[in-house]
DNA sequence: AACTTCTACAACTGAACAGTTGTGGAGTTG
DNA sequence: CAACTCCACAACTGTTCAGTTGTAGAAGTT
């Protein structure tokens, strides 16, 4: 199922704006902690190592992305992944930063000769 | 095939990395141009509406980051999509998106019921 | 060689955002 | 109720980066 060509111009915002949420190391490293299962902002605190403010404001983020979905639990709020195919999409990710690896490997296999 | 459990620090900040050069309207735009074929950086500018300068910039950072590669033709420069997998990855961001709406939908459906 | 076209580099400016500090509000415990 | 814990909101600060302006270099044309 292919995507329409080319992109209308809204969607275009929509998709980098998605791209963006993802693009911050502290916000994958919360993610990635979620992968084992719901955690509290304080655990997620420890995990991600950043203040609580911080972490609670990068999950405000995710929560209104829809990437990861919040449930009181008596004092606490308990966070957790929205959405699993988040990881195929990191998967992809790294598929595509072996590729681009293995290229640069392949030129300097060839080394001595210049690019340009 | 999984990823390592929890992330190390170095590989976090490479895949941030990556979709951050992803989170640009003008970029993807780029891209999206370049889904028909290698086109110059004249053409780009149409296509993508923005300054030579700008565009110019734009490429230097998809080319940095492998998903594009660049051929010297006579006296323009012809970039091309070096990785196919991208649109993958945009397709599924796209399928991450009609799940979101899809949740948010659902929430309005039953309206009246505050969410906290 | 002089001129034009095409692309890339550098410096500047404004906007967006990550992280901190401070604080308020909701829930629990004694 | 009082004290404490847990989480989120708001204001501030520094940095990063998108876009512009200006210019330099490389290739083609006359």
């Amino acid at each position: 199922m292919g995507l329409p060509s080319p992109l209308p111009d809204a969607l275009v915002e929509v998709i980098a704006q998605r791209f963006r949420v993802l693009s911050e190391p502290t916000r994958i490293r919360l993610l990635d902690a979620l992968r084992g299962g719901p955690l509290t902002v304080a655990e997620l605190q420890v995990e991600a190592g950043a203040s609580q403010q911080n972490v609670s404001k990068h999950l405000a983020m995710l929560l209104d992305a829809g990437m990861v979905s919040r449930a009181r639990d008596g004092n606490r709020a308990r966070y957790s992944i929205a959405d699993d195919s988040l990881f195929d999409l990191c998967e992809q990710v790294c598929g595509g930063l072996r590729r681009h690896l293995a290229e640069i490997d392949a030129l300097l296999q060839m080394e001595g000769q210049p690019t340009r």
